[in-house]
DNA sequence: GGGTGATGCTGAG
DNA sequence: TCAGCCTCACCCC
């Protein structure tokens, strides 16, 4: 599930339920018995989102730095956890809320230095209402890479993944394979201003919906099906939405990217 | 019950 | 460029 999205609902409804006391930490796989013995009892002072990256500032001063990578799940229960799995990394419990962690690629204490540096190696966050769209702008007219392998690069924009770098590119007409200095700056502004949308439509719901509802015979993002929720992304050899012609998989920066040559030109 | 793939990223070579 | 790492849901038998 992870994108940028994700993470912003995530701290979004963990602050809601983790804030309020004396947080039960535990880690139940034992990877991070060290840390949780630490915590356990203390209260959290805040949660912070940037790009894919999770902050949490604990009473006494100590920072968790968690982030999900590709396999990462937080599992939320109000009431009757039932026992944490084999891979569970993290526990956490307050107020009859019990969250679980488990598969995080990054589950560890920080100090401010270390945050530092994440912040320094992380680009512009467009759910992050200081973020500065020129400074996206600035950075993708320094890349000759392809636009497609460009916004997946978290020191370009931070928290775009492989499903909205695919969608997003279908969204603005953009070929995958533009060069990214070859973008003028008002297609890159119009990139972020979408990317912002999308992300927080996707924030909201914790899924990524960038189709149209309407165009669907659906009233809300939450009425569509699985599969009616994505123009492009893992739909090769299907008809585009938009204009017919088949979807096309190509690999770009690692990943397969999906597209349509007749709409993204 | 086994095999597989996944929305990520790093560090070695 | 590529192997390696994290875990689990889903598919197929």
């Amino acid at each position: 599930m992870p994108e940028g999205h994700t993470i912003h609902h995530h701290a979004r409804l963990q602050r809601r339920r983790l804030l309020d006391g004396p947080v039960g930490v535990s880690s139940p796989q034992g990877r991070f018995a060290a840390g949780a013995a630490r915590l356990d009892g203390r209260r959290i002072d805040g949660i912070d989102a940037l790009g894919k990256h999770l902050f949490y500032r604990w009473e006494g001063g100590e920072t968790l730095h968690v982030h999900l990578g590709l396999f990462g799940k937080f599992k939320t229960f109000t009431a009757d956890p039932p026992p944490p799995t084999d891979g569970t990394r993290l526990a956490m419990t307050t107020n009859g809320t019990t969250i679980y962690l488990a598969g995080p690629t990054v589950c560890e204490l920080i100090d401010p230095s270390d945050e530092e540096q994440i912040r320094m190696r992380i680009g512009p966050d467009p759910l992050d209402r200081r973020a500065d769209p020129e400074q996206f702008i600035h950075n993708l007219s320094r890349r000759r890479i392809p636009i497609g392998a460009a916004i997946l690069d978290q020191k370009v924009i931070a928290g775009i993944g492989n499903v909205y770098r695919a969608e997003l590119l279908f969204l603005l007409g953009i070929a995958p394979q533009t060069p990214a200095n070859s973008i003028d700056a008002q297609t890159a502004v119009g990139l972020w201003d979408r990317a912002a949308a999308e992300l927080r439509r996707g924030e909201k719901s914790g899924r990524i919906v960038t189709t149209d509802p309407a165009d669907l015979g659906a009233a809300r993002d939450r009425d569509l099906a699985r599969h009616e929720r994505l123009y492009v992304y893992k739909r090769d050899g299907l008809p585009c939405r938009r204009c017919g012609t088949k979807v096309r998989i190509t690999e770009m920066g690692n990943r397969s990217m999906w597209w349509c040559p007749t709409c993204q030109r």
